[in-house]
DNA sequence: TCCCGAAGTTCGATTTAAATG
DNA sequence: GCATTTAAATCGAACTTCGGG
């Protein structure tokens, strides 16, 4: 028998074949190597509680064995004993929303500091596609679920199907009122509030305003903050000066309707213009450092056996001057 | 001992906490409930060869328990005993780049397809993240590896780690010459060669050219398709209708210096400009179709302990005329 | 009781070898 | 040998328990 597996070594030591060092080393070949048990590698290399009295020669000797075997501890076996993924999965509704990137982005950065890998799913819009990313990611023992809603309308039963999932759930983008899902949204009301209000302070009185689609949740708050600038400061709206965005649900095309609608008024007076555009910024990176710590912290009330109930964060955004908006001389 | 069990369920049962159904449902509670081993529970849920033997009574009683009990297989264990992990890493150089999100969702369905779920690293072209990032990877067996280089430089040592990493590694978007990581890019000589003629034919014989920085490794093979169409053509390449690029290396810079550039242009025509533009189109869909077949095709290799050796494809670009050129009348 | 280390059990599924009729 | 089923070994790490100094 032992005869067999030296020739197999010599074999993979010979040939090209990549699968050679798929961690043929395992906790007990490092226990052999450094002349301990098993026990002791294992509360060694995870500095447990135990490892308190373990000397420090006996702890040089497990080091120093592990790293001339090059030793990674397979992590198939950890997880299963310890029930711990060290994952969380990323729901994504539509990863072309240009919302998106941004958002991940920020996701992978806030989990990569907390060492943590995060599974990507997008589920396109489709219920069905939706139901079996959910299986799938609860397959794998995801620690918690960030969900990111996009501008679209997000059915009523996904989430009920995510208020059921038995793990941290966050959604990025989507006001809820749930207790079993968190959720991270921007605060649409204040900014638009704050958007009229800098236009406001900057002389003007005759504002026109294009009205996003009202089946996007985020237009009726935004028209909310306008209206509420607009009563507490006197301000009049003209309805004259109200565009409303056709009521398609594909963010691209609403964009392209937006800088159409945009277009055709300024070409209306004849003038040419691009400045750099003054906006209402959504504070991304703390949003989505927001998401990931709720999901860890949620994490660590699992671990615990602490009950867990569901956070809500309410973002606000930022008003950023630039060129396009500027004061009556 | 009994007691304390039947005592933990019910007080699990009663309590609000989230963690209770984390699958406590294994498969000997499967096999108890139908009656059988759980070795037969096994073979007949995985439709294991020795399934050929079992009567489809025995199975469809298995199949009834196994439903009604909402059995649900641990993974962890599964992958111990199999080696596999279903996961293949998907590894970015910079998110950001706008070039991301179109190969990341194709990248995402084409797995999609195969039950294979994505781990999503963006390595923010930081050499020490590059390297935590592939180890977690490998930590974590994912069967494959997709590289995506940005438009940006990357380390040739980055190559060479890549190179001992004995899983399937596929590179999309940098040409190679290594037997050991495929890569699959786009022919960007044919691609410029392609859009020169479109003018061609299109009557323009005074054509301005912006080129990319010469850092980016796409530049130069298109101009090369640029030249080699003058050549051929017998077009004139006028020096004076040649700008070049600032030497950034971020793309979103490289996109506004070009916006601008352009602007200038224009408007030294004044001429106000905004057709549709007509483009070289990269076989997106197509390209990460391709690579995840490579990775699947690489693991199937590892698999069945075959040999595998790199494959590089070059995929040729589409030529989509738009409105922003037109024929001279 | 404190310190040090090891033997043996556990996690949950797959698989081999073997036992029935 | 064939059809049917299963006990026991296995994967690799972590934890519980125990023994000797």
């Amino acid at each position: 028998m032992f005869r067999l597996i030296a020739t197999c070594q010599l074999l993979v030591a010979n040939c090209q074949c990549p699968m050679v060092k798929t961690s043929v080393i395992t906790i007990r070949d490092v226990a052999k190597e450094a002349g301990f048990s098993s026990t002791t590698v294992s509360i060694v290399l995870n500095n447990a509680p135990l490892a308190r009295y373990i000397p420090a020669a006996t702890k040089k000797r497990i080091e120093k064995a592990a790293k001339k075997l090059g030793y990674r501890p397979n992590l198939f076996a950890r997880s299963l004993r310890s029930k711990r993924s060290h994952t969380v999965g990323v729901m994504v509704f539509d990863m072309t929303d240009p919302y998106c990137t941004l958002v991940l982005r920020g996701i992978e950065n806030s989990l990569y500091q907390s060492s943590y890998l995060p599974i990507l799913t997008d589920v396109h819009n489709e219920r069905s596609r939706f139901e079996r990313y959910l299986e799938m990611l609860l397959d794998r023992r995801v620690e918690a679920l960030i969900v990111l809603a996009n501008w679209l309308f997000v059915e009523v039963d996904v989430l009920a199907d995510l208020e059921r999932s038995s793990i941290p759930t966050i959604m990025i983008g989507r006001e809820l009122q749930t207790d079993t899902v968190s959720s991270v949204v921007v605060d649409n009301e204040v900014g638009a509030y704050a958007a009229v209000e800098h236009l406001y302070l900057l002389g003007h009185r005759k504002i026109a305003f294009i009205r996003g689609p009202k089946t996007l949740a985020d237009s009726a708050p935004r028209w909310r903050g306008i209206r509420s600038f607009a009563k507490s400061s006197g301000l009049e709206l003209d309805p004259r000066l109200v565009l409303d965005l056709p009521e398609s649900r594909d963010p691209i095309s609403s964009f392209e309707a937006g800088y159409k609608l945009t277009e055709e008024w300024i070409k209306r007076k004849d003038r040419f213009y691009n400045p750099s555009l003054t906006a209402v910024r959504q504070p991304m990176d703390a949003m989505e450092t927001m998401a990931v710590n709720i999901a860890t912290e949620g994490i660590n009330s699992v671990i615990e056996k602490r009950d867990l109930s569901a956070v809500h964060r309410k973002m606000v955004p930022e008003m950023v001057a630039r060129e396009s908006t500027r004061a009556f001389l």
